[in-house]
DNA sequence: CTTTAAAGATACCGATCGGTATCTTTGTGT
DNA sequence: ACACAAAGATACCGATCGGTATCTTTAAAG
């Protein structure tokens, strides 16, 4: 619910409804509302980076690896892993100054996305399936923020599409720095 | 205000004390919350809409004038042209499927968007500027999703790096399609 | 100077917010 | 069977939410 319908709007209240449990159960278990928010994001970020993992180990070779990520997030709308969007994407639009614990772990997460990115192009040019003078944190930038601004468009228009010319674009890309 | 805390973060009271105004005033000029969430947003729209045009027109050739959009870019964060960043970004991720009206305003500012861009391809091709077999909405679709992506990465790291890199890779792709 | 309508201020509404003190239930180790 | 702690339920708190009825002020036209 808060990846859904946002962090400020969801409500105790929503949630003991959805839950079925009473506030006096939840803050027995959170000691208050942003606590709550803190874990979920936390277990947000944790599931999300668990299910791209998966399909970065499915792959063997770094360009193979990235191929993997474009095609994860190119069903992101229509069969999203986590419902609501991108937890990282949600989270990092919601949160102003007045949320510094919630805004640090955004900024952890965009840097364990970024450092993935950049694991794996480093293998890649280590092992000879890319160009070996690329500029890493340049293209996980790009690949990033790629990927998060087409999740916005597909999702405000409902469908994969937009999110399809970017990943079709990022491997166009990669074509230009593969061996 | 919206624009920075949010549309449903920012309370009428929050407006009261901001502007000196009491909410019987308020009340008077705005039938609802949600009408005046709904006219911030259109004057947000023009506004950034009206900066974007005054820098499209200052350049006379499409490639010209797609570097001026990527530059108006490259300093959002740093130099907001509208407090709490890019207006269409945040409302997107805001709405859910409980604000039907302000979530179709935020599809036609990106529609708008989108149809800018593509009146710039066409006419770079009608003009012998860019090749001629280029896919208009593939590239107006990499375009806006590398710059909203961007601007979600800057803004949460609190500088412009990210946007510069993608506002590179952009004018990168431009010379491809350039003649 | 008076009239009149718009604009703004005041005071309130019921509902909901996050949060808590206190009570009851549940499950487990002995 | 009993003790006891953990978990959950109940009932409430003050504050704030969006919204409104009613009063006062302002300003412009005649």
């Amino acid at each position: 619910m808060f990846n859904t319908q946002g962090y400020k709007a969801t409500s105790i209240s929503d949630i003991t409804k959805a839950t079925g449990l009473t506030k006096g159960a939840i803050y027995r278990h959170f000691e208050s509302k942003a606590v709550l928010e803190m874990e979920t994001l936390s277990h947000l970020s944790a599931q999300m980076f668990s299910y791209l993992r998966v399909k970065i180990k499915e792959e063997r070779t770094a360009p193979e690896k990235l191929r993997a990520i474009f095609n994860f997030f190119e069903t992101y709308v229509s069969k999203p892993p986590v419902k609501g969007g991108c937890p990282l994407l949600n989270v990092a639009i919601e949160v102003d100054d007045a949320h510094p614990a919630l805004r640090k772990r955004a900024v952890l997460m965009l840097d364990m996305f970024k450092d993935a990115i950049i694991t794996i192009l480093n293998n890649g040019v280590k092992y000879n399936q890319l160009k070996a003078d690329i500029d890493k944190e340049y293209y996980a930038t790009v690949i990033i923020a790629g990927l998060e601004g087409a999740i916005m468009m597909s999702k405000l228009r409902g469908n994969d599409d937009d999110i399809v010319r970017v990943a079709k674009h990022l491997t166009q890309m990669l074509k230009e720095i593969e061996l």
